[in-house]
DNA sequence: ACGTACTTGACAACCGATTGCCATAGGCTG
DNA sequence: CAGCCTATGGCAATCGGTTGTCAAGTACGT
């Protein structure tokens, strides 16, 4: 298709026409309708076989590419899906970005991605706009509440990440699972006064965390306290740090690691040492948590995977025809990963 | 115009009609002609200050958006731009996404975010698709050559960032400039002996960058040496660190952070010291600079500006009306962040 | 050789907007 | 009151495809 630009820029030269050609330029130079030219490039058996290979050899003749714009007002569909996710700069998406834009890729669809500020209403408003330009959507860690997402969901194909509501297809990165492990680290440092730092109010994966550490601690007679809520930044790191350090706790494990990175560095700048004063185990295992320092503790798991996933799930919904067993939900497994961050409790 | 959404989502009911309101909707509901909907909403001045506000009412009431597709097709304009980057994982770009994402969105254009996985092939046909799709395109860190670049150029209007190519706009991250200072900086620790650790063959900014830093050592008559290329992934920071050492220098420079924090990794594992035993240099003051260990000495930018400087020029080629001065290169200034990576010339 | 069934391709409506052109109506001037 | 100008809004073509319908053409069996 691009042989012009690929091979030796110069070696042909239709190139330079006016405007992009159009199934009407193809048939007229093969002396067809243009209805015919569309059924031979979509539906190829409609068609018979002379007249659709003239068709095909004039279309790579004129370079023809199809207007999407015109494709998605005629057909309905338009050949992309939208991926929202709260904040571009956060490293934990840039992974399930990759993961959705190479499943997409590899589908002949394309990405629309949009960073939705952490706001419920940019997200929102959004969404109403990919109704129109987009076949589905891939919501990550959605700031809109339960009524809206189903909502939203049941007007357009849809697939969460992280966010479970009532009929609407999830991906779950399943971080709570390893709440218990990472709890039994530290008690088995000798831990037994730990805080968990938590997220932003609206998030839910936060309160699933939240959830599944405070059963755990119950389990096993350990107190959890929580402190928060905290912006998913590293510059909120200060202050969870300063309130962990004012709760006395000896151990924090903190919503996810930019947070944690942050308290590092404001733990440090405090004159405190981790792991030795303070114990420090983050979530996510993003991009920077093992080149910190110390290296972070954190749990981990196949993020990139879960936006392959996603698309997966997407396509399943917008091409019923593949057998595909249409999965509703889907779990991604999760495992601590221990680094510097954690140690023996203080002896003091 | 959400409303529905924002407000007490169940207040208002109109919502769930099956498909979105069209201008023709709006014209059967106000007994009015579709194009003068068309008007109504894009001219208002070309129609009647009534019949104007009983069609405003009527989009609201109907919830009404515009098709952007069909608005595409039949006015030539997409709303909507491309921005190309190499490599999506790299946070060097997170800054420069968010600031073309802003500038855009306060424009009232979409992002199409591609990752060209440093392929010239992917960024040249992601261009031609683009050329229907998107009213132009912001190209960051192009691996195309200069005539493929040009003639794409010549066909869209485009913005280049930390691409020079004749006759195509471009905002320039002018880290070369600060070459000198760290080439001073490390003279003024006693350094003599300096290798440049390159990125990739094809990245301009990588040759840009050893020409200002050559240019320097020679004026100052110190040796500096060229290792590499190497890809711009902190997984080749290994293969760098170790040409590093082999070659005997006691500082490097390096082309960019994520190689530049894979050395301090690697030459942590070999047992040697930064900066004691060796001192490096990065370039970009990426996420993860400031925290990895020791923190990295780099040369710092305003990416998120860049992006939207280039956001603001490539509107400026779409709108020549706005008479804001057709600047076709933009420099943003840089300069040297020094923090713990840097340090004397081992005594030895 | 005729009827049937199937293949092939043309015609035209349609998707949802934009926009040039024209008809009408009303106000104004003389 | 005639004549003209302008404000207003309708008609219809257009953007580039898709798709339902139908007529013509082909091949086949009997």
């Amino acid at each position: 298709m691009f042989a012009v630009q690929r091979g030796t820029p110069m070696a042909t030269q239709p190139m330079a026409t006016g405007r992009p050609a159009t199934i009407h330029d193809i048939a007229a130079l093969c002396g067809v309708a243009a209805s015919t030219v569309s059924r031979a490039l979509a539906n190829p058996e409609r068609v018979n076989i002379r007249t659709r290979e003239r068709i095909q050899a004039a279309a790579v003749e004129l370079n023809y590419t199809p207007n999407s714009q015109a494709k998605a007002l005629s057909s309905g569909r338009t050949g992309a899906v939208g991926v929202l996710v709260p904040d571009i700069t956060n490293p934990f998406y840039f992974d399930l970005i990759r993961g959705t834009q190479l499943q997409l890729k590899a589908a002949g669809y394309t990405q629309l991605l949009v960073d939705t500020e952490e706001s419920d209403e940019v997200e929102a408003s959004t969404l109403e706009q990919l109704r129109k330009s987009a076949d589905g959507v891939i919501v990550a860690a959605s700031r809109l509440n339960d009524e809206s997402l189903a909502a939203a969901a049941a007007r357009m194909p849809m697939v969460t990440v992280n966010r479970d509501v009532d009929g609407v297809p999830a991906v779950i990165i399943d971080t709570p699972s390893a709440m218990p492990q990472a709890l039994d680290h530290l008690i088995s440092l000798g831990h037994t006064s730990v805080a968990y730092v938590s997220g932003p109010a609206v998030s839910q994966s936060s309160a699933r965390r939240w959830d599944a550490l405070s059963a755990a601690a119950e389990e096993r007679g350990v107190e959890v306290r929580r402190l928060g809520p905290f912006a998913p930044k590293t510059q909120s790191g200060a202050a969870a740090a300063d309130a962990a350090v004012h709760s006395g706790v000896t151990a924090c494990i903190v919503f996810n690691d930019l947070i944690a990175i942050g308290m590092l560095q404001r733990l440090r700048e405090r004159g405190l040492r981790v792991p030795e004063d303070m114990s420090i185990v983050g979530c996510d295992d993003i991009f920077g948590a093992d080149f910190c320092n110390p290296p972070l503790t954190t749990m981990s798991s196949p993020i990139e995977q879960a936006g392959r996933v996603a698309v997966s799930m997407l396509l399943a919904q917008l091409n019923p025809l593949a057998g595909g067993g249409n999965r509703n939900r889907s779990v991604m497994p999760t495992h601590l990963t221990v680094r510097g961050s954690t140690g023996p409790v203080p002896s003091k």
